[in-house]
DNA sequence: ATAAAAATGAGGGGATTCACCTATTTGTTT
DNA sequence: AAACAAATAGGTGAATCCCCTCATTTTTAT
């Protein structure tokens, strides 16, 4: 009697690492390669047509991201099991990815012996973080809190204060501010201080400092 | 008559990438990879002993990088060429590699064609630029330049401002500065202005701002 | 040895921000 | 209708930084 094979469909925009990817799988036995795609429409696309029992998604693609595609693959009701796959060692991204409920997670740095043992486990029904990740999980979640908490601060700002905010890490005084807005020099400096309050910044340069480092989440 | 089949070494730390490059060399006629690397310690082993027609590396290892392994090459005076390969779309890191002499230079998400492209290329005796980098070029040296000046404008500082400038730079008051050097406040607010002369800075924040930005370069 | 550059220190004026206040108007919620 | 949050505007004083000028000492270079 010949075991069914697991079917597996691989997400990367990289094609040397799909190939590698394809290459080391296709080494292992009761494993077959069903679908590839670099994009993610092709890949939305090839998912709903193969219903993998899983799937491999790189994080980063050129439109959009694995998040979206696991979303997708969700209403699908497939069962296909998700495994996460990113460049970049980014608390961050784990968090999402296992709030998403990502049953496994490895760093493109990783080993094919991780990688395949990754498979297998997540194929098992068991889940799979990446040693090096998991290895510092403690971090990484202390970590992720304080992200939670710069993005809950931010989240207190009323409309007025995060308009302020982005002119200011535009490094705006704000007599500049004032003038653009065409209100009061008091009031921006009201709000600058509501601001810092709000963040719990305090001395000289702290809010410039807060408002540069953190740019792109205003 | 058989063809002299042309020998690769491969360096990269990520496993994937390996066997991604491996295997689409392998598909081709004349190609043959005589030896693989993860570490910058290994590739320069590999390199002296196989002295191969050409080296592919990644810029970026666990044990320093790949410009590292090229000024290794040159002292074997193997003929060796040499590619780059990169993951980051880096104008500085184009620079760097085309001053060292780098025959091809592409990115991992290139295709498996452009990349078998630049080997045959370089063998040819040719150059290769990503075409993504290639077409871009102008920005690029423009960037390029741009970083030149600022690294230009830093190389004129004294060694007691570069200091102040790091302190700056971790966002400490002129007061704090002085205190932790023994030095007079007016001291450090002297330092200040000169380096914002020097680095032809003007108004209220734009120090700090300079400073965190970057960070880094200091 | 002499000149130039760098490091140190100081004075003063002006600008900006921080950190406390108070207060009015407007809109929303209950 | 009353309570509340938000945006607006103003006051004051301290801290810090910016932008000049000047002077002394030490180090470096010619």
């Amino acid at each position: 009697m010949k075991i069914r094979e697991n079917t597996v469909v691989i997400v990367d925009d990289h094609p040397l690492f799909l190939e590698g990817i394809r290459s080391i799988i296709q080494r292992e036995e009761n494993l077959s390669v069903v679908g590839e795609a670099s994009t993610g429409s092709e890949a939305v696309e090839i998912i709903e047509k193969h219903k993998p029992d899983l799937a491999i998604l790189d994080v980063e693609l050129k439109d959009g991201d694995g998040f979206e595609i696991f979303e997708f693959i969700k209403n699908f009701k497939n069962e296909t099991r998700v495994i996460f796959l990113t460049m970049h060692n980014d608390p961050e991204i784990l968090r999402k990815a296992l709030e998403q409920g990502a049953m496994g997670f490895i760093l493109k740095e990783n080993t094919a012996g991780e990688i395949i043992d990754c498979i297998r486990s997540v194929l098992d029904g068991h889940t799979y973080i990446c040693p090096k990740l998991s290895g510092n999980l403690f971090k990484l979640m202390k970590s992720s809190l304080l992200q939670n908490n710069i993005n809950g601060a931010l989240n207190k700002l009323t409309v007025s204060e995060r308009r302020i905010l982005k002119f200011i890490s535009s490094n705006k005084t704000s007599r500049e501010i004032s003038n653009e807005l065409n209100i009061s020099t008091k009031t921006v400096e009201n709000h600058r201080n509501n601001i810092c309050e709000k963040l719990n910044l305090h001395g000289s340069h702290s809010l410039i400092k807060f408002a540069i480092e953190n740019k792109e989440r205003i």
